[in-house]
Formats: C-alpha cells, sequence, structure tokens
DNA sequence: AGTTTAAGTCAGCCTTGTTGACATTCCAAT
DNA sequence: ATTGGAATGTCAACAAGGCTGACTTAAACT
C-alpha cells in the first residue's frame, strides 16, 4: 500500500504496474469513468420516458440494422421478457421497426426508424463528444493502450460481439 | 463507416483515432469491458443477499475508513434513502460498523468489520484478477494510456474522489 | 433561541432486471 | 400430414436499487 505506482523500486514499470495498488486504481478508474460515461446519454433519456435499457437496445439496432430479438437478447445479456418490454415500447412509439423475417417467419428483424435514427444520433453524439474530449486529452498512444486494455479484459463470449474488432483487424 | 481504424490515410494517426467510427468502438469497448468487469463480483454477490450497490459501498468504506455517510453518499452519486438502505443491512449483518463522531456527535463514521474485509477482499480479488490478466496481456504502455483515456473521460467533481490520482501524482 | 446540518426513517413510485407459465407461429423431420 | 422443437411474444409476480417528499432526532452553529 504504501509502494505507490510513482516508486522506482528495482522491480521497474515492468512489474511495478501490476501491484495490488496498481490494480485497485484501476478498478475504481474504470468506476468513475464508466460513471460520467453513461451521464450524458442518461440526462438526455431523462426528459423522455426512457431509460438506459432502450439506449443500448437503440444503439446495437443502429450498430445491426436488421438484427434479430434473439441476436440482440445474446448482445445485451438480458431476458427476453426484459427487453421485450422495452422493444415494445421503442416499437409503440415509433422509434424502432419489427419486420416479420423473409427465409424464417418467425425472426423478427428490428431497423431504426428515422426518428429512432435522430434520438440514436443525440445519444451516441453525447457519449462521443465526451470521449472526443478524452482522446484529446490523452493523446492517440494512449488511446491505442485504453483500447487493448478494454478489450483484454471483456468475456471471450462478448468479444465476439465487440465490432471493433472486426473493423480494426479485419 | 468505410474508413475502418486499419486505414493508412493521409490524415496519419494523429487524426483518424478522433473519427467517429473509432470513437464509437471505444463506447462499445467501455460497454463490454465494463459489463466484464463487474460480472465476476456479481457472480459472488448474487449467492449472499447482496447486490452491486453492496459493493460500492463495501468498497468506498474500505478505502476511506471511518468516512462519513454524506462523505461516501457524494462519492456514490445516490440518494441517502438509497444508501441508508444498503448501508442497514450491512449493519445488521455485522460487516460494517457505524461510530458516532467524537469531534461531531451528528456524524456517523463507517468501518469494516473483520467480516465486512473478508467479503471486500474476496469481491476485490476477483476483480483484481481479471483486471491483472488485462494488464499482463496488454503491457505496461497500453495501461498508462488506459488510465490516462479514464481519467480525462471522468467528471471534474468526481476526479476529486478518485483517489488514483492522490497516489499517482502525489 | 433559532437555524442549519447529519443522519435516519416511512411511504410510495419507477426502471429494469428476474422466474414461471403459456400461446402462437413456423420450420423441419418423421 | 402430423409432430417436435425453436423463435417470439405475453401475462403475472417479484426483487433490487434508484428516486421524491415529508418528517424526526440530535447536535452544532450563530
Amino acid at each position: 500500500m504504501a509502494d505507490g505506482p510513482g516508486s522506482q523500486g528495482h522491480g521497474g514499470e515492468l512489474l511495478l504496474y501490476l501491484t495490488d495498488e496498481q490494480l485497485r486504481q484501476g478498478i475504481e478508474a474504470m468506476f468513475f469513468a464508466y460513471r460520467a460515461f453513461t451521464a450524458d446519454p442518461d440526462r438526455i433519456l431523462q426528459g423522455l420516458q426512457y431509460g438506459r435499457a432502450h439506449h443500448r437496445a437503440i444503439h446495437f439496432i443502429h450498430i445491426a440494422p436488421g438484427t434479430t430479438v434473439n441476436n440482440l437478447l445474446s448482445i445485451l445479456g438480458v431476458t427476453k421478457q426484459s427487453l421485450n418490454r422495452v422493444l415494445r415500447t421503442l416499437i409503440e412509439d415509433g422509434l424502432v421497426e419489427s419486420r416479420v423475417g423473409r427465409a424464417d417467419k418467425r425472426e423478427r428483424h428490428l431497423h431504426l426508424t428515422e426518428a429512432g435514427a435522430a434520438l440514436e444520433h443525440q445519444l451516441s453524439e453525447a457519449q462521443r463528444a465526451r470521449m472526443r474530449a478524452a482522446y484529446r486529452q490523452a493523446g492517440p498512444e494512449a488511446v491505442a493502450g485504453f483500447r487493448r486494455v478494454l478489450e483484454a479484459m471483456m468475456d471471450p463470449e462478448m468479444r465476439r460481439h465487440y465490432s471493433g474488432l472486426r473493423e480494426a483487424r479485419g
């Protein structure tokens, strides 16, 4: 505990960044950063009838237009009952469109309407603005490290859903 | 969208890491990584009667033993009613001790009991294990960048509560 | 003495997660 | 053609953990 990260002990940086104290600081940084990261969209959604769950659904429908409910379920990691409640209000409010599948008519393919895309843009722009500012402040090398650590932290199954890898490494 | 991060266009890395697509990938990486990051403690708490709210309280009481209820409130960013519900069960279950302040008897100073410290260690070790693995995989330079970006992303008021800065820069 | 502050409590509401049971629709295999 | 299973949707009930508002108690400040 007394051995802070600034210490220039014999171990050098190669080992020092793995001390419990360093790890604890990383844990706390994740907590505070994630809180800030969700704060802006939360503020926007507060005015409407929506919450974070709606944001997540809108985001992933935007990323993967035409995705099925089942696929969205596995990405979001919630029950179909939870997702359905959210999805129903979004469809009722005309933000999301549910199209019956052609090949498999049991499936519903989800798309954003124009209004849905507009809200998506508003929400994501708020998040992008914060991330853009953080990226600018930290610099490109820090950003590369940031991404590497986050990717290493994900569960392998979740990494499958993570579109960043497809684009970045493809 | 067609311009992935791997593209070696004329802009070079100095500008390319600020494209909307890059930012979107950062946003998604935060989402999936944070989910993984909280999954392990959540699993442990599921067996007990506790949730993520209890974990947060235990964490910050561990970091700042003797902290007052009001201080904890401002760190966690919840209402006293919400915190009180959590705190009450932790005190009843003998994980947290509430001591009347000496200088100001209105204040209650919070401490973990031995049992509380044991649970804290179990929870934080699960998180440290994941972070340690990610840090190892990404390397020290990536870790430094990771921390820089997270710190830049925090709200300034939250940065006050963030103990990493005190230790790292002090 | 009167006001403010710290903490706690009660009641009620909302969002978002959970189970379990069940209906419908459709594909696919027998 | 019928049956089995998969995908979807719905109803009901429940819990965690946020929130607001109103109110009390005790202590400290002015």
